[in-house]
DNA sequence: TACCCGCATGGTT
DNA sequence: TAACCATGCGGGT
């Protein structure tokens, strides 16, 4: 199907009738190495990914391309639709997804024969964005790749994976082209579906209605049910401007979303959060033993008021009018949803008008999302069963999440165990979670599980916005034991250790390397070795100590051991082995953190106040609790920020901190008053250095011999505030807190922010007198009030945690901050 | 008073 | 900067 070079005034497409002009545009690279010379209309399309852009070993140029299902003549046809997808066609492309997908390199390929030498339209054709040709590429994708969609992006990137058009499963009409070819759409623009809006449909049905009656928003997406959805391809750059030149087109944007609207722009492509990160092994759970096929439409992560009680399920617009049937009333339709469980559910589909633009919602969901014991952070998946064309409902847990690529695209999850489509709810299944040992759900702040622990969680409606992005998700999840067990330093280096607060933390100068959690041991010979679990088999392998290793690791990575390089040989530990192995690293994680009691009980003693105030779920024992809870964050917070604000929920939530509690919170807490503490000694200790002003600046920076309340009121509180400080926190409390600092002055605070320090240094602005800032204001005050911040505590910005805190807590507002 | 409903607001992308 | 969307909020029941 290669076209043959034209002559040499002609274009090179062979399609192309036109004549090229005196100075021909640049196509593609021919064998020659010369550039294929095109005419301005084809060397556009060609620029805007009209042609295949897959390497055909056997083919060279411009052709009508089957595996790409691009075309050498830059028209589309008329009919882009999936005819009624009678049984029969289909039994004709027996695809189903799931054996599709997992028979090919390319999780969401679809068989190249399904659309003959059609002609796609690019923005509604059927094919997966991601293309390889299967000629040659087949094996450049690993299996596992299969089932790690997150690396699509990735891939595309690397340009490993190519992106073919996108829109079209957005559309829905991934539609099977089997009758029409070569209706040239751009010849005859007119055989553009009709553009009327569509009226409700009563039920949610097979999209081949939609696509018949034409209401084109996408809603057809029902269409094409042997496919897996197209991300779409926002990152290649080069086929969004290709989609975005079709979309800005009338014609296009009716096509696209069924209705008159002109607010279609370029943006119609669904953002990369929701992209279905469905795995086949969450589709064979969906789908059975059924000949089914999943069609993964589009995926949510829960948000606080979607996992509330009011009920409603905030669509992502996009999606809903990609995949949802077509409303043109807020009243909505009911749409039925059947549930990974099969029970089938039905919610209201509707909007309401918002800024000249809709918000589709889905109402009635608590029932179902309390069925799934979803949360806010959990993740909804919207999939399409064929050829019932039912929408199917699965969801993955928060802790078992495949973070987005736009949330982290470094990982799975925390041990890179994927959740799977219906398993969260199986208490059962979550031990999958931990099978790697590292992250033993039982050990000291290990819960990583937010589902239990969450089901109180307070997601209500006063709470502000949550927001749980994915590297927010990890640090929920992750225990500060667990994250620094998954940090390893860089290379030839050795990490010194800090202690603060009793703890031990790991510190490396350089930027460590975050590493697939090992466990490190000695074998008989007394050689040091670490043991590494393989991802996919779970196996634990053997590899020599100073080996980094990637966060995912499998036995294939196993270069050390060639004949334990596969997963399926046996396992070098024996179970016995393996279950001291994991006993001794979670005992020695959880020591590693773990603070001397005597310590911290000494350290604590003052600390009523923090134990009245902490908000997280008390644990009986008074050991670590997780930051599972949900928090509020500072909206500017970016992920990693463990800030007192956001690693703790609003206030009055939860029950409250023992005086020993050392969860996050609370070490936080304590930890940041240390910080405050040393900086503020530091600081003095520079200032008398340099010996000038020392007498204002006694006034100012407190000697590190004062007492804290002294040091708290004068840094920016009212003197009604040391009222309550005496009240809830004696000065000799506080004094032995200052004092359990002393061992470990000049320590870092892990949280500090370098270039944030003079803003942050008490001592920083004396000038003004406003000698704290934020965050230390927020600590002092919670350490002194014992209150935690409540919601209007949380200042957004983070820039005034005090102010209506201390209002709240009957203190004034620091006059020093206003 | 609690809940529902619908819209408005404003932060985020 | 506009669109999106999470959530707040007021009115109604």
């Amino acid at each position: 199907m290669s076209a043959p070079p034209a002559p040499s005034k002609s274009c090179y497409n062979s399609h192309c009738t036109e004549l090229r002009p005196d100075r021909p545009r640049k196509g593609w690279r021919l064998r020659t190495g010369e550039f294929a010379e095109l005419c301005d209309r084809c060397a556009s399309l060609y620029e805007e990914g009209r042609f295949c852009e897959t390497f055909h070993s056997k083919a060279s140029g411009w052709r009508d391309c089957e595996s790409c299902g691009k075309t050498a003549s830059p028209a589309w046809p008329a009919s882009l639709f999936f005819h009624a997808s009678s049984p029969d066609r289909l039994k004709d492309h027996p695809v189903k997804l799931n054996q599709l997908a997992g028979s090919g390199p390319v999780p969401w390929r679809q068989a190249p024969s399904l659309f003959n030498s059609c002609i796609p339209r690019p923005e509604l054709h059927p094919r997966s964005p991601y293309e390889v040709d299967g000629s040659i590429n087949t094996d450049r994708l690993l299996p596992r790749e299969r089932y790690a969609p997150l690396d699509f992006s990735e891939r595309l990137m690397n340009g490993s994976v190519k992106q073919g058009p996108i829109e079209k499963y957005e559309n829905g009409h991934a539609a099977l082209r089997t009758e029409e070819h070569q209706s040239c759409f751009m010849n005859n623009p007119q055989h553009s579906v009709s553009l009327k809006e569509e009226p409700s449909t009563p039920q949610f049905g097979l999209a081949t209605s939609y696509a018949l009656t034409n209401e084109t928003n996408g809603h057809l997406g029902v269409a094409g049910p042997q496919f897996r959805p197209a991300p779409p391809p926002t990152l290649a750059k080069h086929f969004y401007g290709n989609m975005l030149h079709e979309i800005n087109s009338p014609v296009e944007n009716q096509i696209r979303n069924g209705r008159p609207r002109g607010d279609v722009r370029g943006k119609n492509q669904l953002l990369p959060r929701y992209w279905p990160r469905i795995t086949d092994q969450e589709l064979q759970q969906i789908s059975g033993d059924s000949n089914s096929v999943i069609t993964p439409l589009f995926e949510k992560m829960l948000s606080a008021s979607d996992a509330g009680k009011v009920g409603r399920l905030v669509l992502p617009k996009k999606c809903a009018e990609a995949y949802f049937p077509p409303i043109s009333q807020p009243e909505g339709l009911p749409l039925k949803v059947q549930d990974a469980k099969g029970s089938e559910w039905t919610f209201q589909f509707r909007f309401w008008p918002n800024n000249n633009s809709r918000m589709y919602v889905l109402e009635g969901v608590t029932p179902c999302i309390q069925s799934m014991q979803l949360q806010a952070g959990d993740i909804v998946t919207f999939s399409r069963l064929e050829p019932e064309g039912k929408l199917i409902m699965g969801f993955r847990k928060a802790s078992a999440a495949l973070p987005s690529d736009q949330e982290n695209e470094a990982g799975k999850t925390v041990n890179g165990v994927p959740g799977q489509v219906g398993e969260a709810a199986d208490p059962s299944s979550w031990s999958k979670v931990d099978k790697s040992g590292y992250v033993a759900k039982d050990a000291p702040g290990a819960k990583i599980s937010l589902s239990r622990k969450r089901k109180n969680s307070t997601l209500g409606l006063k709470n502000k916005r949550l927001r749980i992005d994915s590297e927010d998700l990890i640090e929920l999840k992750l225990t500060w034991e667990e994250a620094q067990g998954l940090l390893r330093p860089p290379p030839d280096h050795a990490p010194s250790i800090v202690v603060i607060e009793g703890f031990e933390f790991e510190e490396y100068e350089d930027a460590p390397v975050l590493g697939k959690p090992t466990i490190f041991a000695t074998d008989n010979g007394g050689e040091k070795i670490q043991w590494v679990q393989c991802e996919d088999c779970l196996k634990w392998r053997k590899v020599p100590v100073d080996s980094p290793l990637p966060s995912k690791w499998t036995c294939a990575e196993n270069k050390w051991d060639p004949e334990r390089s596969s997963c399926s040989a046996a396992q070098e530990l024996t179970s016995e082995e393996l279950e001291d192995l994991l006993r001794s690293s979670n005992s020695a994680a959880s020591k590693k953190l773990k603070a001397p009691k005597e310590e911290t009980a000494e350290a604590l003693e003052g600390l009523d106040t923090l134990a009245n105030l902490a908000i997280l779920g008390e644990e009986g024992d008074g050991t670590q609790t997780s930051s599972s809870q949900a928090t509020t964050k500072h909206p500017r917070h970016r992920p990693g920020c463990s800030c007192i604000v956001c690693i703790q929920p609003p206030s009055g939530k939860g029950p409250k901190h023992k005086q020993t509690c050392t969860c996050n919170v609370c070490l936080t807490v304590k930890r940041r008053f240390k910080t405050l503490m040393m900086r503020r000694e530091k600081r003095q200790s520079e200032k008398e250095a340099e010996g000038s002003g020392k007498k204002q600046q006694d006034q100012v920076m407190p000697m590190p011999d004062k007492s804290l309340e002294e040091d708290l009121s004068q840094s920016n509180s009212s003197p009604s505030l040391r009222k309550v400080t005496g009240h809830e926190g004696s000065d000799e409390d506080l004094n032995k807190m200052k004092t359990s600092d002393s061992p470990f002055r000049g320590q870092i605070d892990l949280n500090i922010q370098p270039e944030r320090e003079d803003e942050m240094s008490p001592g920083s602005d004396s000038g003004s007198g406003t000698l704290i800032k934020p965050l230390d204001d927020a600590t002092e005050g919670y350490l002194v009030q014992g209150f935690p911040p409540s919601d209007e505590n949380r200042n957004p910005s983070g820039d005034n945690a005090t102010g209506s805190g201390h209002q709240e807590a009957k203190v004034p507002p620091p006059s020093a901050n206003g």
